[in-house]
DNA sequence: CCAAAAGTGTTCAGCTTACACCCATGA
DNA sequence: TCATGGGTGTAAGCTGAACACTTTTGG
């Protein structure tokens, strides 16, 4: 096949995770110990560049899978950063994706090989590049995005009560909210099945676990309906 | 300066514009007749590739200047494609941006030198590769956006009359909405000044004039204050 | 004088928010 | 028995949606 472009430059693309974990109380954010110039020793997002055949989804999964040993998680492409000098060392395009997982099943073996270490986001430390910029973009959309979607869930164990998922809208939010309001508006979706069992990690009494009912979110979402926090 | 990353691939990056323009009545799209293979005599977005160093918002912008002759225009990025086949001829990153104008000093002469034409988005011509899944995805970003910022405003001339906002949001939004409701909520913003003229192009009685008031506006969201439609 | 678009208020329903006490349990 | 977190209902205010008639003026 003729290449039409051939006169054209070419750039190198890399893919930048932002990967997101619950871990019951806090939101806390997957970061790894770069070991490789340009900015070995200093933290910075899971990232890899593009490959010749590969699709830009699949970099991503690949990316993420490498750190976490995860497949099928939620992630979705957030914004491609591409000033000239973002990265000292070379002309770097970064296609940023985040990605949200629930810590309970995550390999911290495979972490380890990476120096990959969960952060809270109120104490990150310094990141190479624009990587804490792709991070803030990152927490807003997340924001956005959880309003009008059930993504909280992805955070969550399979099984979780509703002051866990409170705690986590309280975390992505960064705010208090009313837990009688909050269960009134969460239970009216009409997505989340009680179970018969209790979660007494929490307390004494212990609370109710739930589940996420996917295929009543699925016809909610078939009839217009649009879930608003 | 070393290459620490000599081993990696390189891609060709292109950067393709979703151009919205609004005529007064009906939400429109600048699409061109392709003029070079593959695809040649195609419609298609505008685009082009990205140079050696030049940033991508940079390069957004030199495209849509070149078909346009228009600067300092609303343009945001929209998302990356980067499905190995999207393009027939080579692998070729793209970038879609989506932009705002509007249509009353927009430069018809150098649109013709790629035959640019407006199409209302209900009549759109088949395009080529996956444009069609850009245009799709811009409309959706334009909606979200327009609930949250008063980007409408890009798309009218400096004075506009609120019947005009009107049919503007009611393009955007493919729906009708009440002028009562509508002008209510519009004007509860306080981020439009009325002026004394009258635009009698619409009516026998003439509408009033009204400026966007970016003053107000930034004042506005400084407080916290949340457009919504 | 009439056609055509501009302009104008009120009511009702539903949603959001604020708010305080009892319950169950393990130690 | 008590400390701890889990669970529950109601009232007030606000916002969004529905709805119809009068005004202006060029032809």
């Amino acid at each position: 096949m003729a290449d039409y472009y051939k006169d054209e430059a070419k750039h190198y693309v890399a893919v930048d995770c932002i990967i997101f974990g619950f871990d019951g109380n806090r939101l806390k954010l997957l970061l790894i110990k770069r070991n490789f110039e340009p900015g070995k020793g200093q933290w910075s997002l899971m990232g890899g560049f593009l490959k010749e055949n590969e699709g830009l989804d699949n970099a991503a999964q690949r990316i993420l899978e490498q750190l976490t040993g995860l497949q099928d998680i939620f992630l979705e492409q957030l914004l491609t950063y591409g000033e000239v000098d973002r990265d000292p060392a070379a002309r770097v395009l970064s296609v940023a994706y985040y990605a949200l997982i629930n810590t309970s099943n995550f390999d911290e073996f495979k972490a380890k090989n990476y120096k990959g270490s969960w952060f809270e986001l109120t104490e990150m430390p310094e990141l190479i590049f624009d990587h804490a910029e792709m991070v803030d973009k990152a927490r807003k959309r997340l924001r956005r995005k959880a309003k009008n979607q059930p993504i909280g869930f992805e955070l969550l164990p399979q099984k979780f009560t509703l002051p866990q998922l409170m705690k986590l809208y309280e975390a992505i939010y960064d705010q208090k909210f009313d837990k009688r309001n909050f269960r009134k508006k969460l239970l009216s979706y009409n997505i989340l099945k009680m179970l018969d069992e209790k979660d007494k990690k929490g307390s004494r009494k212990g609370a109710f676990l739930y589940q996420f009912d996917a295929d009543k979110y699925e016809k909610m979402i078939l009839n217009g309906f649009s879930f608003e926090l």
